[in-house]
DNA sequence: CTGTTAGCGCATTCAT
DNA sequence: ATGAATGCGCTAACAG
């Protein structure tokens, strides 16, 4: 009853006859190309790839009878004889966060740009998925892989260094100076924060972290630069860090009712950090549950931008990053090691910026009593 | 200067020797592992496969060579022999709208679960585009193609058919079950909504559409059961209805400015409807600066649901879609159509629900007096 | 139980 | 300027 296509027929001439010859699998094969236009297979190979000489007549011939037959050679055919597949790999961590949506983007859009075609594949997190992954990758031989996070460490790292397949950005963990330029904005930016939230009076800080699954290394050694930051300024500050995890797979509204709770605690911090932009609405909801204001009672920072910390009223102070911009660069990167040109640029430019909003502000001068816990009606 | 890799040696034994035999392209075959196994390449391929008889001790030797010379057999090789890639493709409109990642996610994870792989590609709403990337497919030699949007109409459609490729969901115009179904649910939401606008006493309601591409047909037939509906039931009801473009590619001030003129033009609406989870942000940041307020002053609905709508303050009022789910139940049915196996369920659970949340509230009883229209600061 | 052989579809010598 | 033959890496059919 489902239909699949069944409901289509093959495309027919006027006469009834499908148009299109039925081959065994389905597909026109070069020799199909060949026997119509009535010369070997060798000539059509070369009068399609505008390769080695071929009679302008025949060439004609050739065309006219492989766009008849809507031949579309076999890129599978092909990449086992050019040793090249025009195909590369992404890996990201999930796709629920959307900047991992961005990320891809910038991939897809300077992959197709070249003609490259992009597998995606989901770690989870964990370091064994992935490791399936690159294998997978592996085997389908893609020609490079960009890495939209790594939690495999060097051991999953050599599935790709055995094929000798690149891959961006060298992990971290494994020296790189691209890895260290994003740390060293992103901690400029997370500093710059930092001081932001000491100036405004804040005494106490909490940093919502989560969306995590289960057999993550955790935090990952991005993260882990947010973290140390903040927990180097804020502890020369003198002012109290805390972290909060929230647990990951429930859902939102239970989420938000585990931030509520740490909100209603006994030593509430005037100042919220979310760790990406996922948790950044769990947050607030989380927030609103507590009945708090921002920014009169508390303020929120959150990592990652979008339209909706614009238009949240108030609207949202954030740390943005360019993912899109950064996945673009940091393919281009990869695809000109593969095809063997000068890198475009000597270096991905990262930039992370504390963009203040209006959802900082001074610290309460009082601290709010705490009324009765906030109960949800 | 940039590394991609370069700064990573081969895994290397102790002796110093390289652990993986370099040959010409850098990956080890299976003539390899035969010939360190001492038997032949058949032999390996049955050991590797379970499939016929091969010797325990032998099969041994063999699983040992293959995983020390670290071999992964090719799978492009594999499906030249197979006619079978395990690779899908997965054609979406974009990936900006957080929907797609969504549909996106369902793609890959029913994909992942069956051992298949996702070729992404965007369409950016132009039939050419899309088109050229039907060709690519078919050259990949995909088993099957999940569209997440469909722009080409049967000359772009055919493309599939005549390589007897499955698709998933049967174009619109062209047809299906599936189809209705989605516009089945699609429509009643709309009406619910529509009627409920109605009821709150709105005399005039817009549609804002955008971020729409150039070349594209618009709007397409997913949007048009929208916008006729819509129309349908406000015009019965004797209700006014406008829509709104939104120029796409501006920046996201420049697309709010251009919502804010026409909040503030001579016949405003009391309700805005946004056509997708994209420009509901983008209206609210227009609606925010014409100075109105909702519900009081105007009432707003959007399409897609996600955590910032529950976050946003007045928590907003949409029509949802389990977009998620469908992508889900969609591949499954693509997969085991591949598969030759029978449909997991008879149909997809389409399911669009209008929510209402505070977002949408009796109109205002006199139409706010325009005062000099708002001028940003 | 194992080895030899024959393609899958294509690009590329090497002859002619 | 063109065709025949070879092989990319693998699996399946057929012989032993």
């Amino acid at each position: 009853m489902v239909a699949v296509m069944a409901d289509f027929d093959p495309p027919r001439g006027s006469d009834g006859r499908r148009l299109v010859p039925r081959r065994q699998n389905g597909f026109v094969t070069i020799r199909d190309v060949a026997a119509d236009a009535g010369v070997s297979i060798a000539t059509v190979s070369r009068a399609l790839n505008n390769n080695g000489y071929v009679a302008g007549e025949v060439k004609k011939r050739v065309l006219a009878s492989s766009s008849r037959l809507g031949f579309r050679p076999s890129e599978r055919a092909r990449s086992m004889r050019n040793l090249r597949t025009m195909t590369i790999g992404a890996i990201l961590p999930e796709l629920v966060n959307p900047v991992n949506l961005e990320f891809l983007r910038g991939i897809e859009e300077a992959a197709n740009a070249r003609g490259y075609v992009v597998l995606v594949a989901t770690s989870q997190g964990s370091p064994d998925k992935e490791r399936e992954i690159l294998h997978r990758l592996v085997a389908e031989r893609t020609d490079g892989v960009v890495l939209g996070t790594f939690v495999g460490g060097r051991r999953n790292f050599d599935v790709l260094a055995e094929h000798h397949i690149p891959v961006v950005p060298p992990p971290g963990p494994l020296s790189s100076a691209l890895n260290a330029a994003w740390t060293l904005e992103e901690s400029a930016a997370t500093r710059q924060m930092a001081e932001r939230l000491v100036d405004l009076g804040h005494r106490k800080v909490t940093l919502v972290s989560g969306h995590q699954t289960a057999g993550t290394r955790s935090p990952s050694y991005y993260r882990r630069s947010r973290y140390e930051v903040l927990r180097d300024v804020l502890g020369r500050a003198g002012v109290e860090f805390d972290v909060v995890m929230i647990t990951r797979g429930v859902s939102e509204t239970l989420a938000a009712d585990e931030v509520a709770s740490a909100v209603t605690a006994g030593s509430a911090s005037t100042a919220w950090v979310a760790a990406n932009h996922l948790v950044l609405s769990t947050l607030l909801i989380g927030l609103g549950t507590a009945g708090l204001n921002i920014p009169e009672d508390v303020s929120v920072v959150g990592y990652g931008d979008s339209p909706w910390a614009t238009a949240y009223r108030p609207t949202l102070s954030v740390i943005s990053h360019d993912t899109y911009g950064e996945a673009l660069e940091l393919t281009a990167m990869l695809l000109a090691a593969i095809d063997g040109e000068p890198p475009p640029s000597t270096g991905i430019n990262y930039k992370a910026r504390f963009v203040e909003r209006q959802s900082t502000g001074p610290a309460p001068i009082r601290r709010k009593s705490r009324r009765s816990s906030a109960h949800r009606p």
